[in-house]
DNA sequence: CGGAAACTTTGATCTGGATCAAATCGCGAT
DNA sequence: ATCGCGATTTGATCCAGATCAAAGTTTCCG
């Protein structure tokens, strides 16, 4: 990974940690004060424009990195071309793969973000060093795991327009600028994204959502933004 | 859980861990000879017929275990019927979800095993006083989340031969007593778990069994024996 | 053995979502 | 503003896989 030597914040003191987004999550929560000074003098904020790249499917990559703002989508693409996006991390989620050097997927900022990249080598060490950290470590796999589980049942089993109504629902529970009832946000992905995390083709999903609008579950502004007046109605139309 | 008392081995000492399939499995390999003694004081060999329930979806289970022989499949099933089995579990593979009491899908036997149990609490003290152990447990369930995006890609992306001939090579490569070049193994799934596996009808897995068949991919005796003469062949059939 | 239930295959038909093909929208650049 | 291009929607048609239906197979039990 090519990282921004020009972005970098002073990142040798506490005081670019001490007000990150990341400093509780997965990885900087569970170190202790001085394991993340360290941590942060060997780390580099980055800008990641949406689509671009932050891990390639099949290469080897020296870093991992926290996500301290943004969405990041993990894809598999077949050697035909098609591509199916398997997991979405939101800030402040972990990203990469532990224990092994070789990525199986690729990572892509689906938004704007920002991200805070460290070395492998660093972390693997800290991790052997800090049962802690494993564990919590241990922890975000096992809600992966738990969550790539549930979205195979999407997958497999659900129609079209409950595949719509699942992504809808896991957006709007995870980005949630949310009212008592109704509920809106900017949808981090395009229709053709929507599409690859969903096993349908671009056209379905268009459809199925002018239909979810036109049977009043949803409101759509501006193709991204979208309003769910009751929630409770988006979770029978999953029925799960 | 219900543990058959009648069938306890000698648990009590090592003797009944010597020879075990999952001695140097993901749990028992990862521990001190005594804390081996100990989780083996406090576990219970038991057989489990195929079709028989070790963990319901839902349900709060007290009791992890390891397979010893045979096949589990984790199943997730929607209030109106429809299923999806979201991974299978061989040999001598843990089955259970640390940390969280209550199981959001169900563990079944495939065919006829058997299996270790242990109690939960017991083993989630040395988790967390054996670092070795978590790390071998992280391990596990990264390689389980892998398995799990590489089949989100079979179920959003692939054919109905793809998927069977994904489903094959899966249980090739896992069940394996394969000679140099040709491959023979037992389907652990009848013809509709497998459907629930690949998000497909029975008819359908059906027709392109009788297809991989016809064009000498495969050879089928008895339904559950399968030979594959060229497994570069199946490979090929994927596309991945 | 025989007979029935369960599982699997095969056939006929239907349909949800794919594919092909235009519009239409929205947004950045001129 | 207006042009132009990519993203989205909408429409027409097609087809892979579902559904409906029936005929083998296998197993297992009396």
């Amino acid at each position: 990974m090519d990282v921004a030597r020009g972005e970098v914040l002073d990142a040798g003191t506490l005081v670019a940690c001490r007000s990150c987004q990341a400093r509780h999550g997965v990885v900087c929560g569970a170190l202790s004060s001085s394991q993340l000074r360290e941590l942060g003098r060997h780390s580099l904020r980055r800008k990641v424009d949406a689509g671009s790249e932050i891990i390639a499917q099949g290469a080897e990559s020296s870093f991992y990195s926290n996500i301290m703002r943004g969405v990041v989508k993990l894809c598999k693409v077949m050697p035909d071309g098609r591509q199916q996006i398997v997991g979405l991390q939101f800030a402040p989620d972990f990203v990469g793969r532990p224990f092994v050097r070789e990525s199986t997927l690729s990572a892509e900022a689906a938004t704007d973000s920002e991200i805070c990249v460290f070395p492998r080598n660093l972390l693997d060490r800290m991790i052997s060093e800090t049962p802690e950290l494993q564990r919590s470590l241990h922890d975000q796999a096992l809600k992966e795991l738990d969550a790539a589980r549930e979205w195979m049942l999407t997958l497999g089993r659900r129609t079209a327009e409950e595949k719509v109504a699942s992504l809808l629902h896991l957006i709007a529970t995870h980005a949630e600028p949310q009212t008592a009832t109704s509920t809106a946000f900017d949808l981090p992905l395009s229709r053709a994204e929507i599409a690859d995390f969903l096993g349908l083709t671009i056209e379905t999903v268009s459809r199925q959502m002018t239909r979810l609008r036109k049977s009043g579950v949803i409101r759509i502004e501006n193709f991204r933004h979208i309003i769910v007046p009751d929630m409770d109605e988006l979770e029978r139309m999953i029925s799960a």
